[in-house]
DNA sequence: TAGTGGTCTAGACCACTTT
DNA sequence: AAGTGGTCTAGACCACTAT
């Protein structure tokens, strides 16, 4: 391996373990260079790579920290929020509040192409970025299009990753709003008080229909959506 | 300006005037560092830039190339509000808070990349639907690419309108996010009281770099984000 | 004033591709 | 064999920050 990348695999431990808390000070330059044995050349290349992605701040004449945690996802891909999470070498987990099936209130059946009074399966799960929540996820599924969808675990595999195993998607519809969260939101996402939060709700449609309908919530403070988009004749 | 920065604008142009095609070969480092005098490393810098942001291609043992143009479609369009407003059969109006010359803080600077304190052109614009707020647009603008910015009535063209009219964009980054807005955009806004709100903070550049930088502001009860994807077929 | 990051130099060795 | 990109060194000067 690389000696650059020696000195990143290093720093990611420290600031995917917790050692390195947020806005925690990183190894100067002069420091991993002594450290590992390299010039400060290399030494600099590990924390301007980190920096690039993200994970630290470079601060002239002050010195390297550890980044805040405010996720940056790319808002045109169909997200799977664990794998962002894990990309950013943080820590991540699940909780889950509800899965069961219900019968379909007028709002969900139409939202999901049913009858009122069907049975749909809903699940309410909180999705942690290093133990803190960064989504609540409020799903409802078609049971006649993923009939499975009660028995998994997710807190192992998320419904996004299991819903795109079991049915090809061909089709979504994305809306994202600011909202102010219910008492019972805050509760799921631990927030001691409401705070704006970013709301996307998206029906997405495999070629039998509307397989699923997800409410997605994010602290404000915790989350960004990006995207960075590419034109056609004359690049730049 | 930093000389790797000065051979990344003359390889910009080369590629932007299309002058360079998809696949060209791209100066080598030595035949850089030869041309504009400067050692190896520092030419490396500008072709590894710019690998990084995927205009080129380097292949060890090969060279260096022209990337193929991307594909990317995005179900997001860069969005005009007067339009928008316009398609919706209401009445679309703007009011122009702030438009003029000023020092580049350190902030806009950095993402306009020029150099602090530099002039650049800011102004602030809230545009109505139906008498009633829905955007805030703080911009700025790099005036070197816009000369004539400060000289448009923008009760009449947006500056969106504008920009696109004297400079071909090529590339746009979004963050979306929910915050909280300051008094004096709940002023701009005519909330009474802070209510959430939806922020977009978008990048636009032309071939010769940066153009403009704007944080859209949109009252969460007066707005929200919408899109549709389709997925096989490239659709907007 | 000491430490930090930002830039730059003039070399070097290597693995790889092309001729 | 010649050229290319990938990595690395051991210095250097600068602007900035903190003390």
């Amino acid at each position: 391996m690389a000696k650059f990348s020696t000195i990143k695999q290093h720093l990611y431990s420290k600031i995917a373990s917790g050692e390195w808390p947020e806005h925690h000070p990183v190894s100067s330059e002069n420091a991993l260079a002594q450290q590992f044995k390299v010039s400060r050349m290399t030494a600099r290349r590990a924390l301007q790579e980190l920096a690039d992605e993200g994970l630290v701040i470079r601060s002239k004449g002050s010195g390297t920290y550890v980044a805040p945690i405010k996720s940056q996802t790319s808002f045109m891909a169909i997200r799977n929020i664990a794998d962002e999470v894990r990309s950013r070498n943080h820590d991540y987990r699940a909780h889950v509040h509800v899965l069961r099936k219900e019968a379909a209130t007028a709002h969900v059946a139409e939202l999901l192409q049913l009858d009122a009074g069907k049975p749909v399966y809903h699940s309410v799960i909180t999705h942690f970025e290093n133990d803190l929540p960064v989504q609540v996820e409020e799903r409802y599924v078609n049971p006649e299009l993923v009939k499975g969808y009660l028995s998994q675990n997710y807190e192992e595999i998320t419904p996004h990753e299991y819903l795109c195993e079991v049915s090809p998607l061909t089709e979504a519809s994305h809306e994202i709003e600011a909202i102010t969260p219910s008492p019972q939101l805050c509760q799921w996402l631990k927030l001691s008080k409401p705070e704006p939060c970013l709301r996307i709700n998206r029906r997405t449609w495999s070629a039998a229909g509307v397989v699923t309908f997800a409410v997605l919530t994010h602290p404000g403070s915790r989350f960004s959506l990006g995207g960075h988009l590419h034109f056609g004749s004359a690049r730049a």
